[in-house]
DNA sequence: GTGAAAGCGCTAACAC
DNA sequence: GTGTTAGCGCTTTCAC
């Protein structure tokens, strides 16, 4: 039962600019001064205020701020899902780098990768409630075309696959893949099956495009890749088939989890990791290395890409001038126990 | 080398209400009218304001709509990681919920939990920006009493120990803990020994309380619980130890990361899990069914304690009246394979 | 059903 | 170093 006289009145709004001024006998102009660190303010002057927005309580109203000087000190992050590993990795490594520029992080999530809703959250955002926005391409299926990113407003986007004109920030994808695989190659496996990302995913498709690629330069046909979605699932249900069919020594999955599902399905039909059968993933997740077997990987350096994205942002809200361009941050591969040459002795 | 062509007018501004009406031939208040979907405007005027909208590319100001207001529309979220698992799916279940809410989420990350950085951050979002809080106190040392949540702002907090006078919404630890303890002691294990999680966290001391707590109830005296800090590398460190006595049989682990490290210990020392060795993790991540053997562990509702959270925000940024109480959100034992009678056949 | 006036709290521009 | 004036874009209030 909610107590009726502790219900916050309705008018009640906080002290404002004019209540200090009051307070300490001076103009609101020079309580504005004093709230944002301007020098020219007699340090006397400064005291009497201070001490005023303090017996009032007084805390600045973004809101009018905002209205007034058109920036709101904030930066806003579209994004499908903060579920998975690299999307909540990038999302703290943006907090953090904005909270550096001292400005907060606005995020909208978006059920569905469908253009109406991508439209729909930027416009939401575009409302003048944020100086600048960071989209997150973890999957999709749309044209960029379709997608009205008004040119008024500082973008950043991480997906290697969005068209020129728009300034990108995204782990080196074709690298990590490469590393992987070659990686794999180096240690004598004849060639290197694939589980790939679900192929609305743009990093997904750069993995894939890459480790054949790779596997082309070497003189090999790439067979044809597994179809995961992501999830340790999916990478269950294809290890099941890679386990059946026996001839399969080197797995480059796309990421860590369909890694982790395959090698559950390896275990469970009785293959020894390395020595039938040789893994690499993709992410390096903080539990990777006590998977059983340690996992080999690739590294993605998130904070970097948070703090690339932030980076860029920033110098296209303070310039108000677009550069764009794209900037990869490089991956590394981190060798761990479940790669061995092909027939490696099992212990 | 930008093109300075493209540089962004210093003095632009989106089109404003008043740009509207003129296209229109309407007074500025109508076309807000149409912009807040009231419902005493005539169809007809209704549409030549909508179009009037499109072609001028109006978008609302959110300042200027907050300074009349008093409201933003959007909930802050204050809290010290969102690099682990819980904190992040409940990060994700609060932005859906508020978006449910036509609400936008922002999020402050405070690199500390000590009571200068709590204040500050709470003090920076209460600046008005936000119309609520939602405070994650995923591991601290601080006394409550010394952060001033200032009492005209709805707050709620996730975490059972925050004290009488606040909204709690909370995973009910005690229950979880209780679970775990009891599917050990039930397979017909003699004790069971505990992975707890850092002293600073209250989560982790609400479970390892609640162990304990089971424990004596079936008159049996708690051994010395093992400190871990929530991370794969303490579980494999304290896995170490678990495996060179020799002579535990069945482990709780205050998380699934932690779980995941004491496995990786355990088959290193060649024990068999759970021929040898019996353990249950908490929280039940994504990976924990794929890990070897599949986790047995208890599944926290994140979901639920995002939706919880928002839905009483809610009501008290609606209400102005704080409702402070504590609710908390069971918990599920999922079984897997890594639990079993002591001394049961290892296949 | 529609319009005119006023003002939310702040800061840019200018005066002194 | 400090004060005055004006107005950012919107909505509340009150007319009509």
């Amino acid at each position: 039962m909610p107590d009726a006289s502790r219900a916050r009145p309705e008018t009640r709004r906080g002290p404002s600019i004019a209540d200090v001024a009051k307070v300490a006998g001076v103009s609101a102009q020079t309580v504005s001064r004093v709230s944002n660190e301007k020098t020219n303010v007699d340090p006397a002057t400064r005291d009497r205020v201070l001490a005023a927005m303090h017996t009032v309580g007084y805390k600045p109203n973004r809101a009018a701020r905002a209205l007034r000087t058109g920036r709101f000190r904030s930066i806003g992050v579209i994004t499908f899902t903060l579920s998975t590993f690299g999307n909540m990795r990038t999302l703290d490594a943006i907090t953090t780098a904005a909270a550096d520029a001292d400005h907060t992080v606005t995020v909208i999530r978006i059920p569905d990768p469908t253009t109406g809703n991508v439209s729909g959250a930027y416009r939401r955002l575009s409302e003048q409630a944020v100086d600048g926005v960071i989209i997150i391409f973890e999957a999709h299926l749309l044209d960029r075309a379709e997608i009205s990113l008004p040119a008024d407003q500082p973008v950043v986007i991480i997906d290697s696959n969005a068209g020129d004109g728009f300034t990108i920030v995204d782990t080196d994808q074709a690298q990590g893949a490469r590393q992987a695989t070659e990686h794999l190659l180096g240690l004598g496996h004849r060639t290197v099956w694939h589980i790939a990302g679900p192929d609305t995913s743009f990093s997904g498709l750069h993995r894939a495009r890459a480790w054949a690629a790779t596997l082309r330069e070497h003189g090999i046909t790439p067979p044809p890749a597994f179809q995961g979605d992501w999830t340790t699932d999916s990478g269950y249900r294809i290890g099941t088939e890679i386990a059946a069919r026996g001839d399969i020594t080197a797995v480059f999955a796309a990421n860590d989890q369909m890694a982790l599902g395959a090698m559950q399905a390896f275990h469970e039909a009785g293959l020894a990791i390395p020595g039938d059968i040789s893994i690499v993933g993709f992410d390096d997740m903080e539990e990777s290395k006590a998977f059983w077997p340690p996992l080999t990987t690739i590294r993605q350096d998130f904070a970097e890409v948070g703090r690339l994205c932030i980076e860029k942002l920033m110098h296209e809200i303070e310039t108000k001038t677009p550069e764009p361009g794209r900037s990869f941050v490089p991956t590394t591969l981190v060798v761990r126990k479940s790669t061995a040459p092909p027939g490696a002795d099992a212990s």
